[in-house]
RNA sequence: GCGGCUGUAGCUCAGUGGUAGAGCCCUCGGUUGUGAUCCGAGUGGUCGCGGGUUCAAGUCCCGUCAGUCGCCCCA
Protein backbone atom coordinates (compact mmCIF):
# COMPACT_ATOMS: atom_id res chain seq x y z
CA UNK A 1 0.00 0.00 0.00
CA UNK A 2 2.58 2.35 0.98
CA UNK A 3 4.56 1.66 -2.30
CA UNK A 4 1.79 3.09 -4.64
CA UNK A 5 1.60 6.11 -2.38
CA UNK A 6 5.28 6.97 -2.83
CA UNK A 7 4.84 5.47 -6.94
CA UNK A 8 6.81 8.14 -8.54
CA UNK A 9 4.46 9.70 -11.30
CA UNK A 10 6.25 10.89 -14.14
CA UNK A 11 3.44 13.48 -15.33
CA UNK A 12 3.00 13.08 -19.34
CA UNK A 13 3.43 16.41 -21.19
CA UNK A 14 3.11 17.17 -25.25
CA UNK A 15 6.69 16.72 -27.01
CA UNK A 16 6.61 19.62 -28.97
CA UNK A 17 6.66 19.24 -32.50
CA UNK A 18 5.50 15.47 -32.28
CA UNK A 19 1.34 15.81 -32.63
CA UNK A 20 -0.46 13.39 -31.19
CA UNK A 21 -4.37 12.72 -32.05
CA UNK A 22 -7.52 11.83 -30.17
CA UNK A 23 -9.03 9.03 -31.10
CA UNK A 24 -12.39 11.11 -33.41
CA UNK A 25 -9.30 13.34 -35.36
CA UNK A 26 -7.55 10.01 -35.74
CA UNK A 27 -10.42 8.54 -37.85
CA UNK A 28 -10.60 11.37 -39.90
CA UNK A 29 -6.56 10.80 -40.50
CA UNK A 30 -7.04 7.31 -41.43
CA UNK A 31 -9.83 8.23 -44.04
CA UNK A 32 -7.56 10.60 -45.97
CA UNK A 33 -4.54 8.19 -45.60
CA UNK A 34 -6.94 5.48 -47.62
CA UNK A 35 -8.09 7.83 -50.10
CA UNK A 36 -4.62 9.16 -50.59
CA UNK A 37 -3.31 5.18 -51.05
CA UNK A 38 -6.41 4.51 -53.39
CA UNK A 39 -5.74 7.66 -55.58
CA UNK A 40 -2.24 7.30 -56.07
CA UNK A 41 -2.81 3.27 -56.74
CA UNK A 42 -5.44 4.36 -59.86
CA UNK A 43 -2.48 6.00 -61.37
CA UNK A 44 -0.58 2.51 -60.89
CA UNK A 45 1.87 3.62 -58.44
CA UNK A 46 3.55 1.12 -56.28
CA UNK A 47 3.93 1.45 -52.74
CA UNK A 48 7.31 0.73 -50.76
CA UNK A 49 7.87 1.44 -47.36
CA UNK A 50 11.52 1.74 -46.52
CA UNK A 51 13.07 2.06 -42.85
CA UNK A 52 13.26 4.54 -40.70
CA UNK A 53 16.80 4.72 -41.08
CA UNK A 54 19.33 5.39 -43.35
CA UNK A 55 22.80 5.43 -42.56
CA UNK A 56 23.99 8.74 -42.17
CA UNK A 57 26.22 8.64 -44.78
CA UNK A 58 23.67 7.68 -47.44
CA UNK A 59 21.40 10.77 -46.06
CA UNK A 60 23.71 13.28 -46.18
CA UNK A 61 25.51 12.14 -49.95
CA UNK A 62 23.09 14.74 -51.64
CA UNK A 63 23.33 17.50 -49.30
CA UNK A 64 26.97 17.65 -49.64
CA UNK A 65 27.48 18.63 -53.08
CA UNK A 66 24.63 21.39 -53.20
CA UNK A 67 25.56 23.01 -49.76
CA UNK A 68 21.86 22.22 -48.34
CA UNK A 69 22.78 21.60 -44.92
CA UNK A 70 19.79 19.84 -43.88
CA UNK A 71 22.31 17.49 -41.79
CA UNK A 72 21.59 20.16 -38.84
CA UNK A 73 18.15 18.89 -38.84
CA UNK A 74 18.67 15.36 -38.77
CA UNK A 75 18.32 12.92 -36.07
CA UNK A 76 21.07 10.70 -35.39
CA UNK A 77 19.86 7.26 -33.58
CA UNK A 78 22.39 5.25 -31.58
CA UNK A 79 22.12 2.65 -28.79
CA UNK A 80 22.25 4.38 -24.86
CA UNK A 81 24.82 1.91 -23.76
CA UNK A 82 27.15 1.78 -26.80
CA UNK A 83 30.44 1.77 -26.08
CA UNK A 84 32.73 3.84 -27.21
CA UNK A 85 34.93 2.08 -29.83
CA UNK A 86 31.78 0.19 -31.40
CA UNK A 87 32.28 0.86 -34.48
CA UNK A 88 28.85 1.01 -35.78
CA UNK A 89 27.91 2.56 -39.31
CA UNK A 90 26.10 5.87 -37.78
CA UNK A 91 21.66 5.65 -38.53
CA UNK A 92 20.17 8.44 -39.05
CA UNK A 93 16.06 9.06 -39.13
CA UNK A 94 15.41 9.82 -42.60
CA UNK A 95 13.85 13.51 -43.30
CA UNK A 96 12.27 12.75 -46.63
CA UNK A 97 11.62 10.18 -48.55
CA UNK A 98 12.65 11.54 -51.89
CA UNK A 99 16.61 10.09 -50.80
CA UNK A 100 15.77 6.79 -49.25
CA UNK A 101 13.79 6.42 -52.36
CA UNK A 102 16.63 7.17 -54.62
CA UNK A 103 18.86 4.47 -52.44
CA UNK A 104 15.92 2.41 -52.55
CA UNK A 105 15.81 2.30 -56.46
CA UNK A 106 19.82 2.04 -56.96
CA UNK A 107 19.85 -1.05 -54.63
CA UNK A 108 17.15 -3.08 -55.69
CA UNK A 109 17.65 -1.63 -59.38
CA UNK A 110 18.23 -5.00 -61.18
CA UNK A 111 14.52 -6.47 -59.18
CA UNK A 112 12.80 -3.61 -60.81
CA UNK A 113 10.91 -2.57 -63.81
CA UNK A 114 11.22 0.96 -65.71
CA UNK A 115 9.35 3.77 -65.80
CA UNK A 116 9.38 2.79 -61.63
CA UNK A 117 6.02 4.99 -60.38
CA UNK A 118 6.10 4.49 -56.92
CA UNK A 119 4.33 6.02 -53.62
CA UNK A 120 5.40 6.29 -50.20
CA UNK A 121 3.68 7.33 -47.25
CA UNK A 122 5.52 7.49 -43.83
CA UNK A 123 6.69 9.55 -41.16
CA UNK A 124 9.71 11.63 -41.47
CA UNK A 125 11.89 13.93 -39.10
CA UNK A 126 13.17 17.04 -39.29
CA UNK A 127 15.00 18.37 -35.85
CA UNK A 128 13.83 22.20 -36.59
CA UNK A 129 11.79 24.29 -34.12
CA UNK A 130 8.49 23.53 -34.28
CA UNK A 131 5.79 26.75 -34.98
CA UNK A 132 2.50 26.54 -36.96
CA UNK A 133 2.49 23.67 -39.39
CA UNK A 134 6.16 22.87 -38.53
CA UNK A 135 6.83 19.82 -37.20
CA UNK A 136 10.05 17.80 -36.01
CA UNK A 137 7.70 14.55 -36.79
CA UNK A 138 5.32 14.37 -39.61
CA UNK A 139 3.70 12.17 -42.23
CA UNK A 140 4.47 12.53 -46.22
CA UNK A 141 2.76 11.07 -48.81
CA UNK A 142 5.34 11.05 -51.76
CA UNK A 143 4.37 9.87 -55.50
CA UNK A 144 7.44 9.66 -57.78
CA UNK A 145 8.50 8.62 -61.16
CA UNK A 146 12.15 7.40 -62.27
CA UNK A 147 13.40 6.15 -65.42
CA UNK A 148 16.45 5.16 -67.38
CA UNK A 149 18.40 7.68 -68.71
CA UNK A 150 14.79 9.60 -69.68
CA UNK A 151 11.91 10.90 -68.16
CA UNK A 152 9.21 11.50 -70.81
CA UNK A 153 7.27 15.16 -69.81
CA UNK A 154 4.02 13.90 -69.77
CA UNK A 155 4.90 12.52 -66.30
CA UNK A 156 5.29 16.28 -64.73
CA UNK A 157 1.80 17.10 -65.89
CA UNK A 158 0.82 13.59 -63.91
CA UNK A 159 2.12 14.53 -60.69
CA UNK A 160 -0.20 17.64 -60.56
CA UNK A 161 -3.12 15.61 -61.53
CA UNK A 162 -3.09 13.43 -59.29
CA UNK A 163 -2.61 15.94 -56.58
CA UNK A 164 -5.65 17.63 -57.31
CA UNK A 165 -7.64 14.54 -57.55
CA UNK A 166 -6.62 13.79 -54.05
CA UNK A 167 -7.61 16.94 -52.78
CA UNK A 168 -10.86 17.03 -54.36
CA UNK A 169 -11.89 13.97 -52.08
CA UNK A 170 -10.74 14.72 -48.87
CA UNK A 171 -12.93 15.17 -45.81
CA UNK A 172 -12.34 19.10 -44.89
CA UNK A 173 -10.27 20.13 -47.88
CA UNK A 174 -12.28 23.17 -49.82
CA UNK A 175 -9.79 22.81 -53.57
CA UNK A 176 -11.26 26.20 -54.20
CA UNK A 177 -8.86 27.73 -51.39
CA UNK A 178 -6.06 25.56 -53.00
CA UNK A 179 -3.29 26.57 -55.61
CA UNK A 180 -1.03 24.45 -57.27
CA UNK A 181 2.06 26.74 -58.69
CA UNK A 182 4.34 25.16 -61.01
CA UNK A 183 7.62 26.86 -62.52
CA UNK A 184 10.49 25.62 -64.30
CA UNK A 185 13.53 26.15 -62.84
CA UNK A 186 15.89 26.49 -66.40
CA UNK A 187 13.86 29.66 -66.87
CA UNK A 188 15.31 31.45 -63.88
CA UNK A 189 18.57 29.25 -64.01
CA UNK A 190 19.11 30.50 -67.70
CA UNK A 191 17.79 34.25 -67.10
CA UNK A 192 20.31 34.30 -64.27
CA UNK A 193 23.10 32.64 -66.34
CA UNK A 194 22.31 35.33 -69.24
CA UNK A 195 23.03 38.21 -66.97
CA UNK A 196 25.97 40.52 -67.80
CA UNK A 197 27.44 42.17 -64.85
CA UNK A 198 29.01 45.72 -65.87
CA UNK A 199 31.70 46.38 -63.43
CA UNK A 200 33.87 49.54 -62.10
CA UNK A 201 36.21 48.98 -64.28
CA UNK A 202 34.55 48.83 -66.86
CA UNK A 203 34.54 44.91 -67.37
CA UNK A 204 31.56 42.96 -68.31
CA UNK A 205 31.33 39.19 -66.34
CA UNK A 206 28.56 36.83 -65.48
CA UNK A 207 27.21 36.69 -61.97
CA UNK A 208 29.25 34.13 -59.94
CA UNK A 209 27.97 31.48 -58.46
CA UNK A 210 27.25 32.57 -55.02
CA UNK A 211 25.93 35.94 -56.66
CA UNK A 212 23.53 33.26 -58.13
CA UNK A 213 22.53 31.53 -55.35
CA UNK A 214 21.89 34.20 -53.04
CA UNK A 215 19.53 35.71 -55.90
CA UNK A 216 17.97 32.43 -56.02
CA UNK A 217 17.30 32.57 -52.07
CA UNK A 218 15.47 36.32 -52.31
CA UNK A 219 13.10 34.98 -54.89
CA UNK A 220 12.03 31.91 -53.07
CA UNK A 221 10.94 34.72 -50.37
CA UNK A 222 9.18 37.11 -52.71
CA UNK A 223 5.96 36.12 -51.66
CA UNK A 224 6.84 36.62 -48.28
CA UNK A 225 8.90 39.75 -48.68
CA UNK A 226 7.26 41.31 -51.15
CA UNK A 227 8.82 42.92 -54.16
CA UNK A 228 10.68 45.91 -52.41
CA UNK A 229 12.50 44.42 -49.67
CA UNK A 230 13.25 41.01 -52.13
CA UNK A 231 15.35 44.10 -54.10
CA UNK A 232 16.69 44.94 -51.03
CA UNK A 233 17.73 41.58 -50.23
CA UNK A 234 19.38 41.08 -53.13
CA UNK A 235 21.01 44.27 -53.30
CA UNK A 236 22.72 43.42 -49.07
CA UNK A 237 23.02 40.01 -49.86
CA UNK A 238 25.37 40.68 -53.31
CA UNK A 239 25.67 43.74 -54.84
CA UNK A 240 23.10 46.97 -56.46
CA UNK A 241 23.92 45.56 -60.06
CA UNK A 242 22.65 42.36 -59.91
CA UNK A 243 19.53 43.56 -58.14
CA UNK A 244 19.34 46.17 -60.91
CA UNK A 245 19.37 43.53 -63.49
CA UNK A 246 16.84 41.09 -62.18
CA UNK A 247 14.69 43.45 -61.21
CA UNK A 248 12.58 42.84 -64.17
CA UNK A 249 12.31 39.30 -63.38
CA UNK A 250 10.99 39.90 -60.26
CA UNK A 251 8.01 41.96 -61.77
CA UNK A 252 7.25 38.69 -63.47
CA UNK A 253 7.42 36.37 -60.55
CA UNK A 254 4.99 38.14 -58.72
CA UNK A 255 2.19 37.12 -61.13
CA UNK A 256 0.31 34.51 -61.82
CA UNK A 257 -0.69 32.65 -64.86
CA UNK A 258 -3.63 30.54 -65.27
CA UNK A 259 -2.67 29.21 -68.87
CA UNK A 260 0.66 29.04 -71.05
CA UNK A 261 -0.52 31.60 -74.09
CA UNK A 262 -0.55 34.41 -71.18
CA UNK A 263 2.75 33.32 -69.48
CA UNK A 264 4.48 33.26 -72.90
CA UNK A 265 2.74 36.79 -73.98
CA UNK A 266 4.31 38.44 -70.61
CA UNK A 267 7.49 36.91 -71.22
CA UNK A 268 7.96 38.12 -74.53
CA UNK A 269 6.56 41.32 -73.81
CA UNK A 270 9.19 41.60 -71.03
CA UNK A 271 12.62 42.83 -72.78
CA UNK A 272 14.83 42.22 -70.42
CA UNK A 273 14.33 38.20 -70.94
CA UNK A 274 16.60 36.66 -73.64
CA UNK A 275 14.19 33.92 -74.93
CA UNK A 276 16.74 33.01 -77.45
CA UNK A 277 18.82 31.55 -74.19
CA UNK A 278 18.75 27.98 -75.40
CA UNK A 279 17.89 27.19 -71.40
CA UNK A 280 15.36 29.60 -70.98
CA UNK A 281 13.59 28.52 -74.50
CA UNK A 282 13.61 24.79 -73.51
CA UNK A 283 12.07 25.85 -69.50
CA UNK A 284 9.40 27.96 -71.16
CA UNK A 285 8.34 25.06 -73.33
CA UNK A 286 8.71 22.66 -70.50
CA UNK A 287 6.49 24.66 -68.45
CA UNK A 288 4.29 25.57 -71.31
CA UNK A 289 3.69 21.59 -72.08
CA UNK A 290 2.54 20.49 -68.88
CA UNK A 291 0.66 23.70 -68.29
CA UNK A 292 -1.06 22.55 -71.49
CA UNK A 293 -2.00 18.98 -70.69
CA UNK A 294 -3.45 20.39 -67.21
CA UNK A 295 -6.19 21.86 -69.11
CA UNK A 296 -9.02 19.60 -67.38
CA UNK A 297 -8.38 20.83 -64.09
CA UNK A 298 -10.26 23.57 -63.07
CA UNK A 299 -9.17 26.92 -63.70
CA UNK A 300 -6.62 28.63 -61.54
CA UNK A 301 -6.43 25.48 -59.65
CA UNK A 302 -2.91 25.51 -61.35
CA UNK A 303 -1.09 28.39 -61.58
CA UNK A 304 2.15 29.24 -63.54
CA UNK A 305 4.12 31.04 -61.50
CA UNK A 306 7.88 31.60 -62.22
CA UNK A 307 8.76 32.75 -58.64
CA UNK A 308 8.74 29.17 -57.46
CA UNK A 309 12.00 28.13 -57.00
CA UNK A 310 12.04 25.48 -54.10
CA UNK A 311 15.25 27.04 -52.32
CA UNK A 312 18.43 24.89 -53.02
CA UNK A 313 17.12 21.44 -53.60
CA UNK A 314 18.26 18.93 -56.04
CA UNK A 315 15.64 20.01 -59.30
CA UNK A 316 16.72 20.76 -62.15
CA UNK A 317 13.45 21.32 -64.34
CA UNK A 318 9.68 21.52 -63.14
CA UNK A 319 8.79 22.55 -59.56
CA UNK A 320 5.71 22.87 -57.96
CA UNK A 321 4.26 24.24 -54.41
CA UNK A 322 1.04 24.21 -53.17
CA UNK A 323 -0.55 26.91 -51.21
CA UNK A 324 -3.59 28.17 -49.71
CA UNK A 325 -5.08 31.02 -51.45
CA UNK A 326 -5.66 33.20 -48.53
CA UNK A 327 -2.78 31.88 -46.12
CA UNK A 328 0.27 31.36 -48.72
CA UNK A 329 2.59 32.31 -46.30
CA UNK A 330 1.45 29.15 -44.47
CA UNK A 331 3.85 27.30 -46.05
CA UNK A 332 3.94 24.69 -49.13
CA UNK A 333 1.39 21.79 -48.38
CA UNK A 334 2.42 19.50 -51.27
CA UNK A 335 6.10 20.20 -53.50
CA UNK A 336 7.90 18.20 -55.61
CA UNK A 337 9.92 18.72 -58.82
CA UNK A 338 11.94 16.73 -61.19
CA UNK A 339 15.67 15.94 -61.11
CA UNK A 340 17.93 14.93 -63.62
CA UNK A 341 20.02 12.27 -61.48
CA UNK A 342 18.49 11.62 -58.02
CA UNK A 343 20.71 8.32 -57.67
CA UNK A 344 23.52 9.21 -59.07
CA UNK A 345 24.94 8.76 -55.59
CA UNK A 346 24.49 5.32 -55.03
CA UNK A 347 24.41 3.87 -59.26
CA UNK A 348 26.92 4.66 -61.87
CA UNK A 349 23.35 4.86 -64.02
CA UNK A 350 21.83 7.63 -65.37
CA UNK A 351 18.08 7.53 -63.19
CA UNK A 352 16.32 11.08 -63.73
CA UNK A 353 12.72 11.05 -62.06
CA UNK A 354 9.97 13.49 -61.53
CA UNK A 355 7.78 13.37 -57.81
CA UNK A 356 5.17 15.04 -55.97
CA UNK A 357 5.06 14.95 -52.18
CA UNK A 358 2.10 15.89 -50.27
CA UNK A 359 3.45 17.95 -46.92
CA UNK A 360 0.30 15.20 -45.52
CA UNK A 361 0.59 17.06 -41.27
CA UNK A 362 1.02 19.98 -42.36
CA UNK A 363 -2.19 20.07 -44.56
CA UNK A 364 -4.34 18.33 -41.74
CA UNK A 365 -3.06 20.36 -39.03
CA UNK A 366 -3.72 23.25 -41.07
CA UNK A 367 -7.88 22.18 -41.66
CA UNK A 368 -7.84 20.65 -37.62
CA UNK A 369 -6.84 24.06 -36.19
CA UNK A 370 -9.25 26.08 -38.39
CA UNK A 371 -11.82 23.38 -37.28
CA UNK A 372 -12.87 22.49 -40.63
CA UNK A 373 -12.21 18.61 -40.01
CA UNK A 374 -15.91 17.02 -39.84
CA UNK A 375 -15.68 15.92 -36.93
CA UNK A 376 -19.24 14.33 -35.86
CA UNK A 377 -18.67 13.61 -32.77
CA UNK A 378 -17.85 10.21 -33.81
CA UNK A 379 -15.25 8.92 -31.60
CA UNK A 380 -15.67 5.13 -31.63
CA UNK A 381 -15.77 3.51 -35.28
CA UNK A 382 -18.58 1.79 -33.78
CA UNK A 383 -21.96 1.73 -35.60
CA UNK A 384 -23.85 -0.35 -32.94
CA UNK A 385 -23.86 -1.00 -29.17
CA UNK A 386 -25.43 -3.69 -28.29
CA UNK A 387 -26.89 -3.14 -24.87
CA UNK A 388 -25.65 -6.65 -22.02
CA UNK A 389 -29.10 -6.27 -19.85
CA UNK A 390 -27.35 -9.07 -17.60
CA UNK A 391 -24.95 -11.75 -17.88
CA UNK A 392 -27.39 -14.22 -18.77
CA UNK A 393 -28.36 -12.74 -21.90
CA UNK A 394 -24.22 -12.14 -22.89
CA UNK A 395 -24.73 -15.09 -25.43
CA UNK A 396 -27.56 -13.52 -26.95
CA UNK A 397 -25.69 -10.22 -27.32
CA UNK A 398 -23.00 -11.76 -28.88
CA UNK A 399 -24.74 -13.41 -30.82
CA UNK A 400 -26.29 -10.77 -32.10
CA UNK A 401 -22.98 -8.52 -32.72
CA UNK A 402 -21.96 -11.36 -35.10
CA UNK A 403 -24.82 -11.47 -36.93
CA UNK A 404 -24.19 -7.56 -37.52
CA UNK A 405 -20.77 -7.89 -37.95
CA UNK A 406 -20.94 -10.54 -40.30
CA UNK A 407 -22.45 -7.83 -42.91
CA UNK A 408 -19.68 -5.56 -42.54
CA UNK A 409 -21.57 -3.48 -39.46
CA UNK A 410 -19.05 -2.26 -36.85
CA UNK A 411 -19.96 -3.31 -33.20
CA UNK A 412 -19.25 -3.21 -29.64
CA UNK A 413 -20.91 -5.32 -27.22
CA UNK A 414 -21.54 -3.39 -23.96
CA UNK A 415 -18.82 -4.75 -21.27
CA UNK A 416 -20.53 -5.66 -18.22
CA UNK A 417 -24.36 -5.38 -17.04
CA UNK A 418 -25.26 -2.59 -15.75
CA UNK A 419 -28.18 0.02 -15.78
CA UNK A 420 -29.68 0.64 -19.17
CA UNK A 421 -29.04 4.20 -18.28
CA UNK A 422 -25.06 3.78 -17.95
CA UNK A 423 -25.05 2.08 -20.85
CA UNK A 424 -27.02 4.50 -22.88
CA UNK A 425 -25.13 7.22 -21.73
CA UNK A 426 -21.67 5.70 -22.51
CA UNK A 427 -22.87 4.90 -26.41
CA UNK A 428 -23.80 8.66 -26.29
CA UNK A 429 -20.10 9.82 -25.27
CA UNK A 430 -18.68 7.56 -27.43
CA UNK A 431 -20.66 8.91 -30.57
CA UNK A 432 -22.29 5.47 -31.50
CA UNK A 433 -25.37 6.28 -34.07
CA UNK A 434 -27.30 3.02 -33.16
CA UNK A 435 -27.72 1.30 -29.86
CA UNK A 436 -29.27 -2.54 -30.13
CA UNK A 437 -31.67 -3.89 -27.71
CA UNK A 438 -31.43 -7.90 -27.87
CA UNK A 439 -34.72 -9.37 -25.97
CA UNK A 440 -34.78 -8.75 -22.34
CA UNK A 441 -37.03 -12.29 -22.06
CA UNK A 442 -37.82 -15.01 -24.20
CA UNK A 443 -41.10 -13.35 -25.08
CA UNK A 444 -39.36 -9.75 -26.29
CA UNK A 445 -38.03 -8.50 -30.15
CA UNK A 446 -34.81 -7.31 -31.14
CA UNK A 447 -35.32 -3.46 -30.96
CA UNK A 448 -32.54 -0.89 -32.53
CA UNK A 449 -32.61 2.81 -31.59
CA UNK A 450 -31.48 5.35 -33.91
CA UNK A 451 -29.44 7.78 -31.21
CA UNK A 452 -30.12 10.73 -33.18
CA UNK A 453 -34.19 10.90 -33.94
CA UNK A 454 -34.37 8.98 -30.74
CA UNK A 455 -36.61 6.59 -32.80
CA UNK A 456 -36.34 2.61 -31.44
CA UNK A 457 -38.14 -0.15 -33.61
CA UNK A 458 -38.03 -3.71 -33.87
CA UNK A 459 -35.45 -5.07 -36.22
CA UNK A 460 -33.79 -8.33 -37.22
CA UNK A 461 -30.08 -8.80 -36.60
CA UNK A 462 -29.66 -11.32 -39.73
CA UNK A 463 -31.25 -8.17 -42.38
CA UNK A 464 -30.88 -4.87 -40.28
CA UNK A 465 -28.80 -2.16 -42.61
CA UNK A 466 -27.60 1.22 -41.36
CA UNK A 467 -30.38 3.89 -42.66
CA UNK A 468 -28.58 5.54 -45.73
C1' G B 1 21.31 27.89 -33.67
C1' C B 2 18.98 33.06 -32.29
C1' G B 3 14.93 36.33 -30.17
C1' G B 4 9.72 37.46 -27.82
C1' C B 5 5.80 35.53 -24.67
C1' U B 6 3.69 31.81 -21.19
C1' G B 7 3.89 27.86 -17.06
C1' U B 8 -1.91 27.52 -10.96
C1' A B 9 -6.83 20.83 -10.90
C1' G B 10 -7.41 16.19 -16.62
C1' C B 11 -8.95 21.00 -19.82
C1' U B 12 -9.81 26.61 -20.11
C1' C B 13 -8.38 30.10 -16.82
C1' A B 14 -9.13 33.77 -12.20
C1' G B 15 -6.07 34.72 -8.00
C1' U B 16 -3.56 43.25 -6.62
C1' G B 17 3.05 39.89 -0.85
C1' G B 18 -1.26 37.46 4.01
C1' U B 19 -6.01 30.33 4.59
C1' A B 20 -5.66 27.26 -3.03
C1' G B 21 -10.39 29.17 -6.47
C1' A B 22 -14.31 28.94 -10.70
C1' G B 23 -16.39 26.69 -15.03
C1' C B 24 -16.00 22.39 -17.87
C1' C B 25 -14.52 17.18 -17.55
C1' C B 26 -14.63 12.85 -14.41
C1' U B 27 -17.16 9.55 -10.42
C1' C B 28 -21.69 8.58 -7.67
C1' G B 29 -26.94 9.49 -6.72
C1' G B 30 -32.11 11.41 -8.30
C1' U B 31 -35.96 3.28 -7.25
C1' U B 32 -39.17 -0.69 -12.27
C1' G B 33 -36.00 -1.59 -19.22
C1' U B 34 -33.55 3.83 -22.37
C1' G B 35 -28.66 8.83 -23.66
C1' A B 36 -28.05 14.39 -24.40
C1' U B 37 -31.10 18.56 -20.41
C1' C B 38 -31.92 19.47 -15.17
C1' C B 39 -30.90 18.84 -9.67
C1' G B 40 -27.65 17.09 -5.64
C1' A B 41 -23.01 15.11 -3.77
C1' G B 42 -17.88 13.84 -4.45
C1' U B 43 -12.64 13.00 -6.32
C1' G B 44 -8.74 15.96 -7.93
C1' G B 45 -3.15 20.93 -7.05
C1' U B 46 4.65 20.11 -4.13
C1' C B 47 0.95 26.83 -8.01
C1' G B 48 6.82 23.44 -13.82
C1' C B 49 11.60 22.72 -11.02
C1' G B 50 15.86 24.90 -8.04
C1' G B 51 17.77 28.92 -5.45
C1' G B 52 17.18 34.05 -3.42
C1' U B 53 14.53 38.53 -1.01
C1' U B 54 10.77 38.77 3.08
C1' C B 55 7.82 37.91 9.50
C1' A B 56 5.19 35.89 5.18
C1' A B 57 6.05 34.14 -2.02
C1' G B 58 1.26 31.25 -6.64
C1' U B 59 2.45 36.64 -6.50
C1' C B 60 9.00 39.99 -6.35
C1' C B 61 14.35 38.60 -8.19
C1' C B 62 17.94 34.98 -10.48
C1' G B 63 18.61 30.39 -12.78
C1' U B 64 16.71 26.15 -15.15
C1' C B 65 13.26 23.00 -17.73
C1' A B 66 8.99 22.79 -20.74
C1' G B 67 5.45 24.93 -23.96
C1' U B 68 4.37 28.61 -27.63
C1' C B 69 5.14 32.43 -31.43
C1' G B 70 8.73 34.46 -34.77
C1' C B 71 13.86 34.31 -37.42
C1' C B 72 17.04 30.77 -40.25
C1' C B 73 15.36 26.78 -43.19
C1' C B 74 11.64 23.85 -44.93
C1' A B 75 6.25 19.65 -46.02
Amino acid sequence: MSDIQKKKIYKPFPISGFPEWLPEVRRIEQQWFDIIRATFERYGFCSIETPSVETLDALSAKSEEDGADVDKEVYVIERLHKEDGDKEARLALHFDQTVPFARYTAQHFNDLIFPFKRYQMQRVWRGERPQKGRFREFYQCDIDVINVDHIPLHFDAEMPAVIWEVFEQLPGVDVSEIQIRISNRKILMGFLDSLILPTSEGIERPLSNLEKIETIRCIDKLEKLGKRETYNQIMFTTMMGVAQLTEPFLDLCTQKFTNSDDLIDAIQMNKHIDTSHPMIREGIEELSFVMNHLTHLPEGAVVADLGIVRGLDYYTGTVYETVFKDNPTYGSICSGGRYDDLAGNYINKSLPGVGISIGFSRLFDYLREAGKLPLDGRISPADVMVVLPSEEQRATANQTAQALRARGINVEVFHSPSKIKRQMAYAEKKGIPYVWFPPFDAEGAHEVKDMKTGEQNSADPASWEIPA
